[in-house]
DNA sequence: TGCTTGACTTGGAGTAACTCCAACCCGCTA
DNA sequence: TAGCGGGTTGGAGTTACTCCAAGTCAAGCA
């Protein structure tokens, strides 16, 4: 799979991948004689995972300690397993608070919206 | 109410405060005879809502265009108040949609979660 | 009277996380 | 052989702050 395809696949934007690349949060990336990078099913998947962790707020620093475990344990080990598990719980809890807070948002513009609706009736 | 208090009492970092005033985001700030900004409770009120629509996501740009238009009216006009009701409808349907986003990820991570407790049982 | 405190100003540097661009290369088709 | 499409790199630009630095100025206290 090209980058073109793979940005498509996982959601990032290419610069985005190379980026990432970049900053060491992607296991390493095959490459054909030309130089291009060839994503592996694998690589879509992490690809995949980093686009959801991103999108839901988790910070480059987080992401970078969470593929260097993983990769700490690439030959099939499990050492990093805790860790890896406590960072996706901590960030699965962000959600949680995360969603409260645009609860909390939205009632406070429900109430905005329906002052800005009573003064034009009137 | 001095800046510390407004910062306090908003959310806001006073820099953020500061910030907001240069970048046209705020209703005119009534100085003391020595400079000192004095924020009354519709300032005060002002701030908090901007705080709430900064945290979920409404970029600067937005919130210009929201202030100028409340500046408008700032006579007590209701010219502007159907562009003003519509900006915060649009944003509370992204939070919508954010919220779903959430939702999403977090059963994404559910289920990693659970794959790495499998691993580790066996 | 002088000291401290708090706020003020302008200006600029640093940060996160991209995002875009220029310049270049390389293999393929017409 | 020229052009095209799709890569490559490095670096500049963007957003929205955030944090100083350096200097001023008025008020309150000893």
């Amino acid at each position: 799979m090209r980058i073109r395809e793979a940005a498509e696949a996982s959601g990032l934007g290419e610069d985005t991948i190379r980026f990432y690349e970049k900053a060491g949060m992607l296991p390493e990336i095959p490459r054909d004689r030309r130089g291009h990078r060839q994503f592996t099913p694998r690589l879509i998947e992490w690809l995949t995972l980093l686009y959801w962790l991103r999108e839901t707020g988790m910070t480059m620093k987080q992401m970078q300690r969470f593929t260097s475990l993983a990769l700490a344990d690439a030959d099939g080990g499990t050492d990093t397993i805790d860790e890896r598990r406590q960072i996706l719980i901590e960030h699965s809890d962000r959600l949680k608070q995360r969603r409260s807070l645009l609860d909390k948002c939205e009632a406070v513009l429900a109430i905005k919206i329906e002052s800005y609706g009573a003064k034009e009736e009137s």
